[in-house]
RNA sequence: GGUCUGGUAGUUCAGUUGGUUAGAAUACCUGCCUGUCACGCAGGGGGUCGCGGGUUCGAGUCCCGUCCAGACCGCCA
């Protein structure tokens, strides 16, 4: 038996009782006549005592020899403190130890298991399984068990059944790259890694499981960043028999539940606004609403001047930002160098300063005079003692830049406080957008989504303008889940095959199956998937979602602890009928 | 594929215009300490300055290449 409690629940009322107790040595404080030791496991720490005259010799001097993170088991009075703690759960007792078992002992840890640890990144993510012994990495880990389970809990005393859907499946050439898989029972052939169960719940519902979800691993053979996984888990769902309206309530209520359950929080209908309302008063199509310094678009108000930089361009927009007109000279130039790095993009910025005594000063005043910027001032919403931002240009470049700088903006001004929560639906996607590379359209959510009623027609002539039935979840400025109603039918699906440049023979070969099915009565559907990784980050208050995954990978796509993606010798590769084509060199 | 930042003790970092024996904190080891809990005090050990090349009388420091890590852009239906 190892252990009679955890080292987190002994309180007072323990006081008296003999018990066995195992767990990590945490910490050692030999005090010469006395020694203490910080018994550490998953639920807390107690402290153990030694001493001179209550402790055998034994056993005090096999105490003194401890070291950090040996694995030990101990039997003892449970008595109380002289001098308590209150900084923790159990400082008010502590176990006079008469038995001590070292269990397993431990090399010197490479960085301190504690809250505030000395290790890099890159070390705890070597000895990942240490890193995990600390609080904030094993709290985040209980912290995204509890959001799964309040997910389970609403989604299935809401109907919904949890089905799973296979990882080995087949190649798509659309969207992300795939991560493949080698078959060796089928040489020269592969399975692809899903980078979504997409066309499986669609298949679900042809199969009357009107409402299914899952929490899966997707993947996605891209380049990384901070937020992005090359496996990530999804929560993904589907179901039958909805229309939009549907699918938004049911998770809106998802939502709502996860906010009071995990956060306590209450939350009204979410605010809905349609994607081209997002672009033009936030130039992003997921918004952080937290804050204001909504967009205002300038073209009218000054393309009037001779100041060429502004009648040239397809967009002039701008934002106030909130008590910038006392910003020196040195700070202002530091923001224009800012839109200006090659991550922004910008070519240059247009300031106004809104003096408090009413008056303007801008960069352009020999263009423009006090009633023109006054004018500027009322399009944005400038109050006396803010600062305007002006970028002009192109508009996607331009919006996306102005965008940039009012996160940016927000985040020095302390206005993105990770313990509000701010979700709102973006709605009306376009269906298709326009791949300056390759020079085509492509399906801005997936090729399974549906136009809206009606616009199917326009697909000939104005591609651009039809919108989806297509959906996105965003909170705090993240696009936590997305989702459309889906196509049906097989006659609607072939032509958007048609137009996203699938020749009938491409689209019976990758998707032949789904067009199949749709021939044996498949009911009107719809859904959405949420990231987890990143929902658990948010709902944290965290920006990293690498410390609520419990093995990540680093960017670039390695897990370093494991040493993987790694060569695989030359029987594997004949088994697989592959050989590698070693390039230059 | 690209841009930027970093790599010095177990760890986190400092290291001046290139100049003697490369430092601090912490961790570790030894000793002391009658109630510690970030214990305290005294002492000690610990370095391929990522790797390779170059410039120089002399390189942690300058130059070139390379590897690794991180952030971002492209990419992510």
């Amino acid at each position: 038996m190892y252990r009679d409690y955890t080292c987190g629940e002994l309180r007072t009322g323990h006081i008296g009782q003999e018990i066995t107790l195992s767990g990590w040595v945490h910490k050692l404080r030999d005090k010469g006549f006395v020694v203490w030791v910080d018994l550490r496991d998953r639920y807390g720490i107690t402290q153990l005592v030694f001493d001179e005259e209550r402790t055998s010799r034994q056993v005090l001097e096999g105490a003194r020899s401890l070291s950090r993170e040996t694995v030990i088991k101990v039997f003892g009075k449970v008595i109380e403190r002289t001098s308590k703690n209150s900084n923790i759960p159990t400082g008010e007792i502590e176990l006079l130890v008469t038995e001590l078992e070292i269990l397993n002992k431990a090399s010197l840890p490479p960085f301190t298991i504690e809250d505030d640890t000395d290790g890099g990144e890159d070390l705890r993510m070597k000895y990942r399984y240490l890193d995990i012994r600390r609080n904030p990495i094993k709290n985040n880990l209980i912290f995204r068990h509890k959001v799964t389970m309040e997910v389970r809990k609403y989604l299935s005393s809401n109907g919904f059944i949890e089905v799973e859907t296979p990882y080995l499946i087949k190649s798509t050439p659309e969207g992300a790259r795939d991560f493949v898989v080698p078959s060796r029972m089928n040489e020269g052939q592969f399975y692809a890694l899903p980078q979504s169960p997409q066309t499986f719940k669609q298949l679900l519902m042809v199969g009357g499981m009107d409402k299914y979800f899952q929490i899966v691993k997707c993947f996605r053979d891209e380049d990384l960043r901070a937020d992005r996984q090359p496996e990530f888990t999804q929560i993904d769902c589907e179901m039958a028999f909805v229309e939009q309206e549907d699918v938004l309530h049911i998770f809106e209520g998802l939502t709502k539940h996860l906010l009071k359950e995990i956060k306590d929080i209450a939350i009204d209908a979410f605010p809905r606004i349609t994607y081209d309302e997002a672009m033009e008063r936030y130039g992003n199509d997921k918004p952080d609403i937290r804050f204001g310094m909504e967009f205002g678009e300038l073209n009218k108000v000054a393309q009037h001047k001779d100041f060429n930089v502004f009648n040239s361009a397809e967009l002039v927009v701008g934002i106030a930002v909130p008590g910038g007109a006392s910003y020196t000279r040195k700070q202002i130039d530091a923001l224009i160098d800012w839109v200006k790095r090659p991550q922004v993009g910008a070519k240059g910025m247009v300031y106004v300063k809104c003096n408090e005594d009413g008056s303007f000063k801008s960069s352009v005043d020999k263009f423009y005079d006090q009633e023109d910027l006054k004018t500027w001032a009322g399009v944005t919403g400038a109050q006396a003692g803010d600062l305007i931002c002006v970028l002009s240009g192109k508009t996607s470049e331009t919006r996306a830049q102005l965008s940039a700088l009012r996160m940016e903006l927000a985040q020095r001004l302390g206005l993105r406080n990770p313990d509000e929560f701010a979700p709102l639906w973006v709605i009306d996607f376009p269906l298709l957008e326009f791949d300056e590379a390759s020079e085509n359209y492509h399906a801005m959510h997936h090729p399974f989504t549906s136009p809206k009623p009606g616009q199917l027609t326009l697909l000939d002539s104005n591609p651009s303008a039809v919108r989806a039935n297509a959906y996105d979840l965003v909170l705090n400025g993240n696009e936590i889940g997305g989702g459309s109603i889906r196509i049906h039918d097989k006659e609607t699906q072939a032509i958007m095959f048609k137009h996203l440049g699938f020749t009938p023979e491409e689209a019976e070969a990758q998707f032949g199956f789904l067009m199949d099915a749709f021939r044996y009565g498949a009911p009107p559907h719809g859904g959405i998937a949420f990231g987890l990784d990143r929902l658990v980050a948010i709902l944290g208050g965290q920006e990293t979602i690498r410390d609520f995954i419990a093995f990540p990978k680093n960017n670039s796509g390695r897990d370093v602890m494991i040493d993987a993606p790694a060569p695989i010798d030359v029987e594997q590769l004949r088994e697989l009928g592959l050989q590698l084509d070693v390039r230059d060199s």
